[in-house]
DNA sequence: GTCGATGTTAGCAC
DNA sequence: TGTGCTAACATCGA
């Protein structure tokens, strides 16, 4: 699940439990989540510690007392976990550091598209994979500059890391309901109001996830998200999840943009009229 | 057995 | 160079 808001509460979770605590084995259980060598790993990590997590779009990061950083990226399935024992060990743990303290912090990630790479810093780093400001930094000029040169779809430029990083797909699927901008405008098109509503959009979105440690159950009833396919807080048996939130009669749709599976609502993100579409007044009249 | 999945990246065609 | 589409990665769970 980790976009931006999941990967800033493992980035708590991981401040809490790592600062401070000598690094005393590097176990890896399996190597593929590796970009960095494990001997390379081990000479770099052990007997130094954490002084200081970070986080830039979805990637998190562990400050090592050697000057360099250990990146971390949760992929599709990423997570972490905290144990003692090894039988209590995470399903799925990939990699586990051991601390002095006897707690073993487990990178977590069941179909290994995550990855764990060494670092000389977090701006190296973002250099090396092009990484754009982070989605809760990015101010609506530079959301503005970025996006209204470009005649893709809005959605796939949202979700391009190096426009502005940590959104993900449902995010931008929610933020885009906040806003009530189609998924499918092209980005030279949205007025300067419209750029303002996406940023504003953005803040509402990532601040009200990471204010719920990103459980999806306890978002507002206001947002898109509990229409998706796996969320549950619908009372069983019933409907009510199928529909927008402002507009009870109007059923959620879904489609793929830029390959993605994409929901939003026609009522509050009506298709941009174009010389291509087929006139159609008579709607509005219900 | 089949299908789809929260992310990223390479490859290809235009 | 910019854009869009698809497949691939590896695996789970519905």
């Amino acid at each position: 699940m980790p976009e931006l808001p999941e990967v800033e509460t493992y980035r708590r979770f991981l401040d809490d439990l790592i600062l401070h605590q000598p690094i005393t084995a590097v176990e890896v259980r399996d190597a593929h989540v590796l970009t960095t060598d494990e001997d390379t790993l081990r000479r770099y990590l052990v007997g130094r510690h954490v002084t200081a997590t970070r986080r830039l779009g979805k990637n998190c990061f562990l400050e090592l007392d050697n000057d360099t950083v250990l990146a971390l990226h949760f992929g599709m399935t990423g997570d972490v976990g905290a144990y003692r024992d090894d039988p209590d060990a995470p399903r799925f743990t990939r990699v586990a550091l051991h601390l002095a303290d006897g707690m073993r912090i487990a990178f977590v990630d069941p179909r290994k598209f995550g990855r764990i790479r060494l670092a000389g810093s977090v701006a190296e780093y973002q250099k090396l994979k092009k990484i754009g400001p982070d989605a809760l930094d990015i101010t609506w000029e530079q959301l503005q500059a970025a996006l209204s040169k470009k005649k893709t779809l809005l959605k796939p430029a949202l979700l391009d890391q190096r426009i502005t990083a940590g959104l993900g797909n449902w995010i931008v699927d929610e933020v885009l309901f906040q806003a009530k901008i189609n998924p499918e405008r092209l980005c030279n098109t949205l007025t300067q109001k419209e750029f303002k509503a996406l940023h504003a959009a953005i803040q509402l979105v990532l601040q009200t996830a990471i204010q719920h440690e990103a459980t999806y159950r306890h978002f507002p009833a206001s947002f898109l998200i509990h229409a998706r396919e796996w969320d549950d807080s619908a009372t069983p048996g019933t409907d009510k999840h199928r529909f927008c939130p402002r507009h009870p009669r109007t059923e959620i749709e879904k489609k793929y943009v830029g390959g993605r599976a994409t929901y939003y609502c026609p009522k509050c993100q009506p298709v941009p009229a174009t010389a291509s579409e087929t006139p159609d007044s008579s709607r509005t009249s219900g």
